[in-house]
DNA sequence: GGGAAAATGAAAACGATTGTCAAAACGCGT
DNA sequence: ACGCGTTTTGACAATCGTTTTCATTTTCCC
């Protein structure tokens, strides 16, 4: 529990969607933080990890990480423009996912659901 | 149509699984092709681009590429191991998709969705 | 065949991420 | 407050996938 890693954690947890390790530095060193980028990588690293924050990949390939109310299963609803995010669940889709799997043979399934569209701040612009 | 997506084009076809720009760039050239690494690119980039072939991200980042039968909207079910894909619907899913997107006000609602595991023949081994 | 336009590939540039390593902060027994 | 071994930190270099640049080669059309 290092007083960076804390740092990074707060700064994740003030916003409400998905946030670049260079995002977060960038913030971190506009409000007079002297955290270095290696650290804010490392310290996103570790919260991942341990399941305390999510994580996914934008189509560019860059990480981005954001600290959800929950640490339980979930999906996200991402705004394709802010990149603000909703948790959402779909019992539906957790069962027709290890069905499909287990139909072809699988083991050890697990899924990737996300869920993109404009959110209705953005679209009123 | 140039000559050099083709012989890319038919280098995917002949896998079952997803494959990397360089992957293929090596197979090419492990066969006698004297193709450049840059063109596999952009060959793969235009491929994509036309939905010829989809496109996913592995946890690393990397872009891998797979030529599917059909190029109607389906999803994927991945070995994690050798990679192998089967190609998988699932209406519930694309129903409960739009209707989360849109009962959180979103618009230009899309997805991603894959599923993981591994196969049969990677399990026993 | 000749020349404009498209395709190609080697090498350089890029951007995100990770590795290295010495300096700084910390924990703890004295 | 003082050493001192351990952990954390951050500047910088290195890595890796991908894109850009640009000169050369191929294709296409007359
Ligand atoms: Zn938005
Ligand atoms: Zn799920
Ligand atoms: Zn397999
Ligand atoms: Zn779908």
């Amino acid at each position: 529990m290092s007083t960076r890693r804390e740092t990074v954690r707060q700064a994740l947890t003030g916003s409400t969607g998905f946030r670049s390790a260079q995002d977060l530095y960038a913030d971190l060193r506009a409000e007079g933080s002297k955290i270095g980028l290696t650290t804010v990588y490392r310290a996103l690293q570790a919260l991942s990890e341990t399941g305390e924050v999510d994580v996914l990949r934008t189509n560019e390939g860059e990480a981005v990480y954001r600290a959800c109310d929950t640490e339980q299963h979930h999906h996200h609803l991402v705004c394709r423009v802010c990149s603000t995010a909703v948790e959402i669940e779909g019992p539906a889709v957790e069962a027709w996912a290890t069905e499909v799997g287990t139909r072809y043979g699988f083991t050890g399934v697990t899924h990737t659901v996300e869920v993109f569209g404009t959110c209705a701040s953005c679209a009123s612009r």
